[in-house]
DNA sequence: CGCCCGAAGTTGACTGTGTCAACATTCCCT
DNA sequence: AGGGAATGTTGACACAGTCAACTTCGGGCG
């Protein structure tokens, strides 16, 4: 498909565009993220892309089709956070489960209309295959990471989807709370939200439940130290 | 405000409807749950209520003031399904945050536009206070069962609207993948909903990180026994 | 008791949007 | 060179949100 985007790419004429698909995605990201939600349309985004009305349908079947794009590449880009995050803990699972979260909540912040098109209801994934392969790319990273970590001795054992789902639950909500404006603004004011962050997954990983004064809870704490396995 | 509406209501006509408000309310509302988030119009409200397009303009400003009367009555039930589930477990603390996040989880599949809405774009808590208050107003019967789990021992100390927070983001997040469908199919197969809320509140009681074999961890798996205080 | 004012509802219109059909232009292959 | 096929354009339709002007009802005031 970007074979031919990119074989005409240089051969723009007045006419065509050269490459009005990827101008589209670009466009209406830049409506999302200056106007919301609500101001990225069909016609706006042309305008963007210097266009006109119909052109899009030569690309998009829909509208929705062109909020799938964008969401994907915004799920293509949230990996890519993810992923290096993850990358600059290797030695620690626990300290990359940590930033990991970060890293989204980072993301759903920077871009809050871009984090809700992913996760709302304007695209659904069972529509949008490609987008739904972005999301689950993405998410996968939790399941590896959580994995490392019981290589390691740090995370308990049990199947490690199982275990990542609780933490995507976690991080998610918060995500979608801090953009949907629902964490109350005096909580916001004394606690960033990248501290929400690592509360949240502190608190699943130590658990609500009491846990007894052994070793393990106290050491989990400050200096992340690897492979304290009974 | 509803002194009047009470008033006319008896006094219905022709030409004056009675009780406008709530019949648009009613009508966005069922709009809502059969055609989806998309389908929900002024137009189409006043329709449902038998009115013409433009009467809704003497009951609310705005389109989005309509939506926010959804939201807040969708809060005010989601409440009072958390409280109920939190009422029939009024001896067992943790077992009333699992029936808290079950009944969470089960409203938003059974009305997932309805949690849609409620916690999305469409109304900004900040530019409707009912509606912020109505969700704070939810959220905070989580607190009061951890702060009741706490005196229980059943909890670990700690500010209770700091832990409450990652018990709401992890309920809130399920939720919110549920109702956007971004949980994988074959998951959903293998186990239900309302089992993936009881595992990710398990898991955010019991913790993600390895637990010396305590008696607390093994008592808090098997069967939920109730009151099983030391 | 009648009348009149304001609340509640209606009609008609304007703009902007998604979408389609018919038409125009350009690229590439034979 | 020429003819499809890909790509854009124009014009139009229905429908949405919203407003201004008008109509109808109900209750309080004289």
């Amino acid at each position: 498909m970007s074979r031919r985007a990119a074989a005409t790419a240089r051969r723009r004429t007045a006419y065509h565009h050269g490459d009005l698909r990827a101008a589209l995605v670009t466009a209406a990201t830049a409506l999302l993220d200056t106007e919301g939600p609500l101001g990225v349309t069909l016609r706006g985004a042309a305008r963007g892309a210097g266009v006109s009305q119909a052109a899009p349908y030569r690309h998009f079947s829909d509208k929705s089709a062109l909020l799938a794009a964008v969401a994907e590449d915004g799920f293509r880009r949230l990996r890519h956070a993810i992923a290096r995050a993850a990358r600059t803990h290797a030695r620690d699972p626990v300290a990359a489960l940590r930033a990991m979260a970060i890293a989204v909540v980072r993301f759903a912040a920077a871009h809050p209309s871009h984090y809700r098109l992913m996760s709302g209801p304007a695209v659904r994934g069972r529509d949008h295959p490609a987008l739904r392969d972005a999301a689950v790319g993405a998410w996968a990273l939790l399941a590896g990471a959580i994995e490392r970590g019981q290589r390691a001795g740090r995370i308990r054992p049990g199947d490690p989807v199982a275990l990542s789902f609780a933490l995507w639950c976690s991080i998610h909500g918060l995500a979608v709370l801090a953009v949907d404006e629902q964490i109350p603004a005096n909580v916001l004011k004394v606690v960033p939200l990248e501290q929400l962050a690592e509360h949240a997954t502190r608190c699943l990983l130590e658990g609500l439940a009491p846990r007894p004064p052994s070793r393990a809870a106290r050491r989990a704490r400050p200096a992340s130290r690897a492979t304290a396995r009974p």
